[in-house]
DNA sequence: TAATTAACCTACTTAGTCAATAGGTAAATA
DNA sequence: TATTTACCTATTGACTAAGTAGGTTAATTA
């Protein structure tokens, strides 16, 4: 299940990108997506993070798309956001491999399901 | 992602489907897979309540499949033990429409997304 | 230069879920 | 009657999701 996160960064990203004006101060964003100012600042902070988006301080400051709409995918941001999209704990990245890898019966399954949804 | 109990579910509907005798007890099942009894016998509770196996009690007891191996699905098994397999909360069952749903940018992405884990 | 606006930062909270464990009772068989 | 098995209710401890709270720093403009 995909958390409030990394839906809620993709709508952000969304609304960066139909904007007209290049830089989109946070509190624009918050009112058009109805969420908590508060709680995308977290978001935002990963998507800066991850170099996707650019935040500039000061009065008429905000962010803006690094790339070309288009250049993004889904899957980057919700990789970025919800930190990673593994369908199973056996293969998520970063985790040593189960010992009963090789007599698993289900695991090639799920490594086909997870590429498909990668 | 997928927790534990759908995917301990799969692997006691596999080691079900795999022995030749046609009922097994839940303690020889919790062996050969390595799960904890006391933990599969709230997963197996959920199976029998939802009548994809059948359990007898007393000596010489066990639980049996109620159909051929063959005609189970993957996606019924984990649908049943996950509660629901919605990739987000917007597509859950029995959940109110969200109000932003006809202005929703994102909302038939997910919505080919969840049909396609489906 | 002062006021304003915005990003950026650390810490906290509250409710809920995951993954089990504990300790039984009821049913069937040898 | 003893044993084996399913079946039942309750509890736990760690973790995460989804947000709040209250600041500091950076840039612009009146």
């Amino acid at each position: 299940m995909i958390s409030t996160k990394g839906r809620y960064a993709l709508r952000v990203m969304m609304d960066l990108a139909e904007q007209k004006e290049d830089v989109v101060p946070l509190k624009d964003i918050a009112e058009r997506q109805e969420i908590s100012k508060k709680y995308l600042e977290i978001i935002v902070k990963d998507l800066v993070k991850g170099k996707l988006i650019k935040g500039s301080s000061g009065k008429g400051g905000g962010y803006r798309l690094c790339r070309k709409p288009e250049e993004y995918s889904v899957g980057e941001i919700l990789e970025l956001t919800e930190g990673s999209l593994a369908t199973v704990a056996c293969l998520a990245p970063d985790v040593e491999e189960c010992p009963r890898a090789s007599q698993c019966k289900t695991l090639p399954m799920w490594a086909e399901f997870d590429k498909m949804v990668h």
